[in-house]
DNA sequence: CGCTCGTTTGACTGGTGTCAAGCGCAGTGG
DNA sequence: CCACTGCGCTTGACACCAGTCAAACGAGCG
């Protein structure tokens, strides 16, 4: 929520007019030159996340954080619904979010799946997967995205050759690590109520750092479903669940966006 | 279970008679002079687990693979239920298990805690914690233990240095990391029955990656309450499922000691 | 002997899952 | 303009897995 319209919020931050992504289908290479790739323009390059820490410095820009030689990336888009991975995909490449949401799951053979974290733009879909072929785990659009794939043998030379960048990541790599050893507290003990809350919180925060949240407000393009997958409930259980809090007067979730009514309650909720 | 002897199993496996810890309070710092310490003669140091990594080529050893320069480490032992990390210490050192078992967890404000994972001989506490000062977790001595500390930034420096280490630690970490992201996924999704098969196949593939399951048999020193701790259940309810799957004749748990008596009935609730 | 630790069992409760149905809304096509 | 359709949200009735509370037992140990 850049513009304060309520009632149609717009999802998209990146390419405001100037680039209309008209390519709704599957992922669709775009042009192979960097230089006129959306990416030179992209403005997470220069972002505290992970397109900064590894962009920053492509051209000869100003002092920045992290000198690098660029590294190869190409820009793509995928509409919602759709998965940049799945499954025990064995991939040479890795993604980094430029814009949308998506998130990671692990499937189940029953058809359900547990959603393991969710991606924000400038997130890498994960740091392990740059170590492994397979990544056991699947990505999903949550919205519709545009994405860059990095080469994972071109990163970890990266990683490898400038120290300062192998710690930064690491350290965010140790940061996601504590996430799911939380998520997985969170599964195994806590209640319905109490999964939720937390997840709204996690996502607030992650939010509130990207100056998305204004007054309590912030897009929250998440179906109920999701929220199932994430907390390891049903649909209709989740359902309940927001129901009371809203008539608790707690939060409010309307056209794709969250409002934290009662945000002291909402944290005693998850303790 | 190297000797054969079932109603007795040695647990250590390491020091057998030559050095028998008699401290059994706190972690005690040991005799500084690293060519003296037990690990100048740890079995691990030439393993494949986490020690032989690092360690192997201190000396000038035969074609070692990876030929580094030493780290400095500490020996060290911890007597069963202590902690040797709390949650949020922060350490400037790190350790890996040279002896016995021991487990990572987070705890929780009702005195609950989640078992994220069981260290064994050779594994190191958390491949995260390296690059962050405060853990997050803590570890506790599931036996008596022997572990050896080494320093963080050391650590880096060395991962940092070698590439052929840097990218072997990784990839053990993306490992590890996938085991919790599975986790997470049994406590959001499987039954009771599920989790505590999985629990126990999943160590039981690690004892046999080491050799040390013989006839479906293998040293197994959880207490029922590690075994709820680990999969999100309570003790009783776990005594339970224990004693169905003991009635069916698919395992036992005698004297620290498993059986698995019906490994494909087991994998098959494992789903 | 008395203590602690770990295991075992029973009765009862309750939080979530399951099944099923209905509603509102947006898109789509006649 | 209006049916038709799919998706997501909502609600109710009922079932069941696992938690809670409580008590007892056996083994090891000082």
């Amino acid at each position: 929520m850049q513009s304060g319209a309520p009632g149609e919020p717009k999802l998209s931050s990146f390419h405001q007019g100037a680039l209309v992504a008209r390519e709704r289908q599957m992922p669709v290479r775009e042009s192979s030159d960097r230089a006129t790739t959306p990416c030179s323009s992209c403005p997470l390059r220069t972002s505290q996340y992970f397109c900064g820490m590894l962009f920053e410095g492509d051209d000869a820009g100003a002092g920045s954080r992290f000198p690098r030689t660029p590294v190869a990336r190409s820009h793509q888009v995928a509409s919602r619904r759709r998965n940049i991975y799945r499954n025990n995909d064995s991939s040479s490449s890795i993604a980094v979010i430029c814009d949308g949401w998506a998130c990671t799951y692990i499937s189940l053979p029953n058809g359900k799946r547990q959603i393991l974290s969710f991606l924000l733009p400038g997130d890498i879909t994960s740091a392990a997967a740059v170590f492994r072929d397979q990544s056991g785990f699947a990505v999903e659009a949550v919205t519709d995205i545009h994405y860059c794939m990095i080469d994972k043998a071109e990163l970890r030379s990266a990683l490898a050759g400038n120290r300062e960048i192998f710690n930064e990541f690491s350290k965010r790599w140790a940061e996601h690590e504590e996430e799911i050893g939380k998520l997985a507290t969170d599964l195994g003990h806590k209640t319905a109520e109490q999964r939720i809350a937390r997840l709204i919180l996690g996502l607030m925060q992650r939010q509130s750092e990207r100056n998305q949240v204004h007054d309590g407000r912030f897009e929250f393009p998440l179906r109920q479903q999701h929220i199932a997958d994430a907390t390891g409930l049903t649909v209709v259980h989740v359902n309940r669940v927001l129901g009371v809090l809203r008539r608790q007067g707690i939060l409010d979730i309307k056209g794709r966006v969250l409002s934290v009514l009662d945000l002291l309650q909402l944290q005693h909720i998850g303790h």
